[in-house]
DNA sequence: CCTATTTGTCTATTGTTCTAGACAACCGCA
DNA sequence: TGCGGTTGTCTAGAACAATAGACAAATAGG
């Protein structure tokens, strides 16, 4: 029994293994190996194997791991994308060949008169006119982060079609006449997810969420997007700085 | 009822509720502003008053609320800090006028053989000596991080001793002839607190931690330092860039 | 074909969490 | 002093989580 459990703390046993699988088996496991079988799961973590059986539904549902009845259980997972963050950061881009498919799905838009939070991010009057887009965003077909993005609406206005039609924030962009931008800002923040996340990213109840609040500018330095995106932290890892030496 | 709130989840419904105060509530109010009683919560939240109890006695045991008999619930806490990170980043500096007392703590620590991530971290042999430095931060008198930092011990020899006197990285490193030194990597992920996490930084189970992963670099552009430090998710944000116009 | 191993399903029991209600203790105020 | 509003404590039962054991179903290997 490496791992001692907390009873009674408010986090079930079965939830407890299943992060405990994540964090200290998985990491020393590649695609396609097994898994120790669910008897010895059990002793190692001191519950029950139908505990451990929970455990090992709930990380199923997320596509993590694979049981097949008479066979075992198996790793069927990649690791965390690694994802920088810097002035040029871009969704698209910035994973690199890390994964082979990228893509946008548009959710959700709409104009809406901006909050302050979003006035003050894009230098707008409260309540000017603003574009909302909500997106989810893929990377081999899993979805990886949502994001809500606002642009105002006087520059940008039906920029959710050309995001519609190129499933890129970049492409659409260009489409307005901006060929390159930066990031100016970036906050990182982490909370539970919320039903949302977990419909849309399809994670079970207790997940991480990496939370990011940006602003990117246009050359001119005129704020042009404001966005808070959230991450499903078991997918991600974000890298400020260059990854030479990092494991 | 703003929150609804997720049934058999595997996280207990008076640590949802703790959750949901500590997000929708506390942002609202300003230390020492009173929260609405357990009725009104408990009818916000859709759960009976008695779990609301469990929950604002967790947040009480974290020192975030203070509940008085016959009186009401009161906010005894501070917002999350807003900690840079980017080419100059220091504890000590970083926080600005955020906070009063800054320290850190000497828990543990070694001369070890270097790991094959801490070798490659710091441009070392694998197996080479280096020395290991377990350390807690705190802003006034709160425990905000704990870390773990390795030093090539053949250049640090004895850091662990200075560090202990200065309870300051920037400090013990001066002493060594390095005047200054810059980030050169940050990379950052989310887990759920470990048992250790939840004795070093008080937290209660299910808590969320940011790990970082760091390299500094002296003048000449050599690893000096390779830290894993694990931040209270709820006491600390990141911010990369300027925060102008950030709520 | 047989056996050992592994996951899948079922029942029963125990312990923990959540709900429901009632009442005590305390505070502030008229 | 009395009253309304708040937190603190107790009891009992319902809902859920965890344990224990038994056995079925599928797989791999001899």
């Amino acid at each position: 029994m490496t791992v001692p459990l907390q009873r009674r703390s408010g986090i079930a046993l079965w939830r407890q293994v299943a992060d405990g699988i994540r964090q200290t088996l998985l990491p020393h496991l590649t695609p396609g190996d097994q898994l120790p079988p669910e008897t010895a799961l059990a002793g190692r973590f001191g519950v029950n194997r139908h505990t451990v059986r929970a455990a090992v539904a709930a990380l199923e549902k997320e596509g993590i791991l694979r049981a097949e009845q008479g066979r075992g259980t198996f790793l069927a997972s990649r690791r965390r994308l690694r994802y920088p963050i810097g002035r040029r950061t871009r969704f698209s881009e910035g994973l690199g060949d890390q994964t082979l498919i990228r893509r946008g799905r548009l959710l959700d838009a709409g104009v809406e008169p901006a909050g302050p939070d979003v006035a003050r991010a894009l230098c707008l009057e409260a309540g000017a006119p603003v574009e909302r887009l909500e997106t989810v965003s893929s990377a081999d077909d899993v979805a990886v982060s949502r994001a809500i993005s606002w642009f105002d609406a006087k520059r940008f206005g039906g920029i959710a079609a050309r995001y519609g039609d190129t499933g890129s924030i970049t492409r659409a962009l260009a489409a307005f006449g901006v060929p390159d931008y930066t990031r100016k800002t970036t906050m990182i923040t982490a909370v539970h997810a919320e039903a949302d996340d977990l419909q849309h990213l399809s994670l079970s109840p207790g997940a991480i969420i990496l939370l990011t609040r940006s602003i990117n500018i246009d050359p001119d330095a005129i704020p042009i997007q404001y966005a808070e995106t959230r991450f499903a932290a078991d997918r991600m890892e974000f890298l400020i700085g260059d990854d030479a030496g990092m494991p």
